[in-house]
DNA sequence: TTATTAAACAAGAATAATTCCTAAATAAGA
DNA sequence: TCTTATTTAGGAATTATTCTTGTTTAATAA
């Protein structure tokens, strides 16, 4: 992603434009399969040594805060973070930890038409999100991502 | 819950009946709505003043590897657990973080047949699990579980 | 019933992800 | 350039969870 898109993606939202965010952010387009804090630190290193985590987590979470990012909650004693916003629901490989996320609009149409004949009482439905836990086919060689 | 169908839960996985097994999986159904380690023990606390935290996370981790209860992970800091073994899926208020179970066998058709037709390319689905996101009615008053 | 023993428990220390605090640095607007 | 509110670095604090060790106990067999 070219700077002055990233730029333009803090500047939307208001937030001051610093070496950090930019950086931040970068690196999760970069990454994109959902990196907790520790392995955005890491990325960074190379090309940003000083940077604290702390400010990973505050720059993290003001990226949520202003919709830019969502946090993903796992098994995995961390959070990991996810840039993609658009709708999606989330595959989980229980051989390899691997999340991976899937965009599938009939998916979604099935879901909205299901829940507005089969109402939940007293419930206002805002949002679906669904696991698809399972594993992929042998040989497959996803990277583990817990621990 | 009887005591008697509390030890046969127990005895039927080949677990010891000790009485701390017995007290945390009887909170377990009475507190019923996905409850902490912490609130577990300040359920028993009145019964049973001497149990120490590390106890219960040891029996809370023995059950889910015996598949009497199962981790269900939040927003929150902390993990949550709950007794509800058949399939299910999980209602979220955003306005109260009251978590419910939602039992549905006709969508889980539904979700079967759709995955059936189309294919996820090299994975193998075991299972589902739906966010339902959303509010309660105003005037509904769920206690609200974070913090 | 009692003795044996592997399993479970209590207590508290250790761990690790995350948050908090404060002083120094800095981006944005005047 | 100057001003100021915001952001960052660095490190301490917090907190859910895990680990360790010595003690206790449930289950089995004698």
């Amino acid at each position: 992603m070219e700077y002055n898109e990233l730029i333009k993606v803090l500047s939307d939202k208001g937030l001051k434009v610093t070496p950090q965010r930019v950086a931040v952010l970068e690196a999760l387009y970069e990454i994109k399969n959902h990196p907790s804090a520790e392995q955005i630190r890491q990325k960074l290193h190379a090309r940003y040594p000083s940077i604290a985590i702390g400010t990973i987590y505050n720059i993290l979470d003001t990226f949520c805060e202003q919709g830019i990012i969502k946090k993903v909650k796992t098994d995995s004693d961390f959070v990991r973070y996810d840039v993609d916003m658009e709708r999606h629901h989330h595959i989980y490989c229980e051989n390899c930890n691997h999340i991976e996320n899937y965009h599938d609009p009939e998916l979604d149409e099935l879901l909205k038409n299901y829940f507005e004949k089969k109402r939940i009482p007293n419930f206002q439905i805002h949002d679906f999100n669904l696991q698809i836990i399972g594993r992929y086919a042998e040989h497959q060689n996803k990277p583990n991502q817990n621990n």
